[in-house]
DNA sequence: GGACCTCCTTGATGCAGATCAACCGATTGG
DNA sequence: CCAATCGGTTGATCTGCATCAAGGAGGTCC
């Protein structure tokens, strides 16, 4: 059987998509090439906003953008983090379930819905893919609503980090040789919104972590992991979750 | 376009399954039908523990199973509620990342797992409705993060309860005219396990919505909902989480 | 240079929900 | 029949995080 999980190189993208299977010859990518283009938001856009039409799918390129709900007194909470090569969109579905905003500059490559599902419906292995992709969503989701509801304000700062921590190992990012070190891609208000917790809380966290050796900073956003396993142990998770190295 | 959302009778199965398609006239139900076969499970057992091998996929017949994640102290946080016409099961995945237990007794329609990914390969429109269906839990399980990181307990039990009402209303349950009654399937302390709570603090929300109107009791488990619009006010949630009726 | 951002940190105080504990009613079982 | 167990309620107290508040570091604009 063919192995879904390989990513694929698209044209001139400078990442691998996620969304689609890479079967060595086939047509399905040039079919791909013709309904795809690029665009680009700027940091604060909002790229859509919960219950409009979604014309596109596509994958991350490069930038960051959240998936928000708000709730009508303004409390918000921050339900998906898409980094460079993460899928968005809801193939089958016409309007978006929850805002989707850029928080910094970022190019999406896109590929135009209808003709996109056209693809799907004829070729199985991108509707399998896509629902391979779809249930590793599913499953961040659920650890992460661990963590929202069971995890202390400083395991859920320590789980933050080694998450991202992992997505940089995931795309073979700054591998520097023992002491690991993560930028974080987001504000404290922006952690704040991902963790359930106040800015305040973040920033007590942190500064928390750093005085206790777990950490170090280096500026605001870059932090420095001395030793992995005591950041997982903080965390909480179980000890399986260091399938990081 | 053939409409996928379509439910299917299966066989003697007293549900009708949300897994799969209904062509009108396709072979694919007679595929279905011979792979397919009923297991029981008692209350409190465990169906599957995580990192278990999932041998199966399959829809609840009868009865209430919950999806649960445990922290290595204890603390356990209810990640799926599977109620009758849910589907369990990941495909394309061997093992199972959470684990999965009868709370009441339970009878699930099964499929083994290889045939059922062998029949999803060559058929398109079964893996596209897998998609949907899970495109479906993955939605929910974002309004659950909304609810676990930012709402009160009043506001998460009265969630909770409209959920459960807008449950039993799609499938055409007890529409008792006017005054709404709904049958809780969980006890205080697996709601406190849905909520990221304790069963005290469920305890006493549930005795304060009752003593300010908004709900009525009858025996421990039954309740009645006066006014709806008043539920989904105290549960925070948008105006248009209403299409219960 | 100074005014004004945005992002972050730290302190003081308050409160929602956790924790600890007692008790109730309904079952079950010897 | 009484002991034991299970699910639930309610009270008293404690605490982790929110809230309110002040101020600092850096960047940008005029």
């Amino acid at each position: 059987m063919h192995d879904h999980s390989v990513h694929v190189q698209c044209g001139d993208c400078p990442i691998r998509h996620r969304a689609v299977c890479a079967r060595c010859d086939t047509d399905e990518l040039q079919r791909l090439e013709q309904i795809k283009y690029y665009r680009s938001f700027q940091a604060g856009q909002t790229i859509i906003w919960s219950g409009d039409r979604m014309e596109f799918v596509g994958s991350v390129v490069s930038g960051i953008a959240t998936l928000t709900q708000t709730m009508e007194d303004g409390r918000r909470q921050m339900v998906g983090l898409l980094l460079p090569s993460d899928f968005v969109g809801r193939p089958g579905r016409s309007t978006a379930a929850f805002d989707v905003t850029a928080t910094t500059d970022l190019v999406m490559c896109c590929f135009r819905k209808k003709p996109f599902e056209e693809l799907m419906a004829t070729t199985p292995h991108v509707a399998q893919r896509l629902l391979e992709m779809t249930l590793d969503e599913l499953d961040a989701a659920r650890e992460w609503m661990l963590l929202l509801g069971r995890k202390t304000a400083r395991e859920k700062i320590a789980s933050l980090i080694s998450i991202i921590a992992r997505r940089d190992a995931a795309l073979h990012l700054r591998r520097a040789s023992g002491n690991l070190s993560v930028d974080l891609p987001l504000t404290r208000e922006e952690m704040a919104d991902y963790l359930g917790l106040t800015l305040e809380t973040v920033s007590r966290q942190i500064s928390a972590l750093k005085k206790d050796g777990v950490i170090s900073l280096e500026g605001n956003r870059h932090v420095q992991i001395p030793n992995l396993d005591r950041l997982l142990e903080e965390a909480g998770d179980d000890s399986d979750g260091g399938m990081l190295v």
